[in-house]
DNA sequence: ATATTTCTAGACACGCTTGTCCAAAATGGT
DNA sequence: ACCATTTTGGACAAGCGTGTCTAGAAATAT
């Protein structure tokens, strides 16, 4: 059990900020995410309580104290996930180059953090696995995933790429449309890889997203005044 | 639980050609039809043996009789989906316009007949979650889904468009690249849409394609000689 | 019509999970 | 050192799921 609740913690080292350890607070953490990793890697059917208590390092006694019944602590696992990667997301998304320098590079590398802050981090894997699975038991509590998650990220998003437009950087038409494709060649490369739990190196992240931003100013950059032959040199460089 | 049979059926018709109605080999698919939906709507943990008899409309003791355990049922499910899958992306994939009349048309048309055999029908979606939910717990069986089904679709995805590159329609460099790319943004529309089963009308699947189609080709369109903005309206027409 | 195979419905033992209860131990504040 | 709160670990009942077994019904073949 002592094994367990270490090995638990490797893999879920500076999830949280923690409160004082030992304190009430900190199981109260501990157990919040501990029960987030356990359900999704086992889904809600395949988890118990005593699994939750053994890697959190605590009694079963303790989770009903703490958290009522399962459904409440997986309630209240969801509700405390989506939270975290809302705000993550829309501290990304501030980081959009709105003045790029070179469009190509910084595009480039906003698609490298967002990828890497929003996408291949571990609570968006898991909000993403339990909208897919739990998602038809509970959907009041994804409804609001929906709606708070990609539904504002997509219009912050497109809202973006029309102020790029807009500024004569971009040649876009439906900017709701450019961002949802965007997005999808961000992941371009990594739909099946990420099924399982493989995570893509740094170096193949950042790969993937110049590919996908390169492909992207192809097709959208503004090209004032010059043959297509020109403006595909710039393109690539980027 | 007739009454169950019944609902079973609706959602379950023609999904495979039936043997002799009420004849064992009748059964026996019917068992397997049957097990393939429950397993898929609640997961592995979350299925048991009376859901699959009673919706399958059969008793529990012939559900033992077929298939063995639920291990041995849950693997043989596997495997018939994953066959009719991989047999279905060929076939469809053998549709793919090598000698386009009209590229933007044709390479749309292509990509709604891959949305509707390949990704959005019940199958599909199968797999997928289920490669997601248990793939960590049988990594032989979908292992070999990895390598038969993605990895033989994106090489011989990649096969076509360096066909078409070739032929002078497309100017492209990595034709596995643009492969992947190409199936990105035919789903880019529907991500969040079909995590829960939400089908999407055909008319949403075709208006997706063409969207899709049109950025693909505003990217890698081969544009002989002439100036960007000519370029870009005969792309936009397509 | 009869023999053979298959299916059914229910009972059953076994193990696992949930959620509650409790007395003893540990912890923390004063 | 004391008291209050929290945690512990184990026992417990109730419920559910698996997989087996049975006798009898139903379908199929001969």
């Amino acid at each position: 059990m002592i094994a367990d609740k270490r090995a638990a913690d490797e893999n879920r080292k500076s999830m949280t900020v923690m409160p004082a350890p030992g304190s009430h607070l900190a199981k109260r953490q501990s157990i919040l995410d501990t029960a987030a990793c356990v359900f999704c890697r086992e889904g809600y059917g395949g988890t118990n309580i005593d699994m939750i208590a053994c890697e959190a390092g605590v009694s079963r006694q303790t989770v009903y104290n703490h958290h009522g019944d399962k459904d409440s602590l997986f309630r209240a696992v969801v509700h405390e996930v989506t939270e975290r990667v809302n705000h993550r997301v829309f501290e990304t998304l501030a980081t959009f180059p709105d003045q790029p320098r070179d469009l190509g590079a910084d595009l480039a590398a906003f698609a490298v953090r967002f990828n890497k802050n929003c996408i291949y981090d571990r609570d968006g894997k898991f909000l993403r696995r339990l909208v897919d699975t739990e998602g038809e038991r509970y959907p009041e509590l994804f409804a609001e995933w929906r709606e708070q998650g990609p539904g504002k990220t997509w219009a912050a998003l497109a809202a973006r790429f029309a102020r790029l437009a807009h500024a004569g950087y971009l040649e876009i038409e439906d900017p709701d449309l450019v961002a949802r494709q965007f997005l999808a060649l961000i992941n371009a490369d990594f739909k099946v890889a990420t099924l399982l739990g493989e995570m893509p190196s740094d170096e193949e992240i950042e790969r993937s997203s110049a590919n996908a931003v390169s492909m992207f100013l192809r097709a959208y950059a503004c090209r004032p005044s010059g043959t297509a032959a020109a403006r595909d040199k710039s393109a690539l460089k980027a």
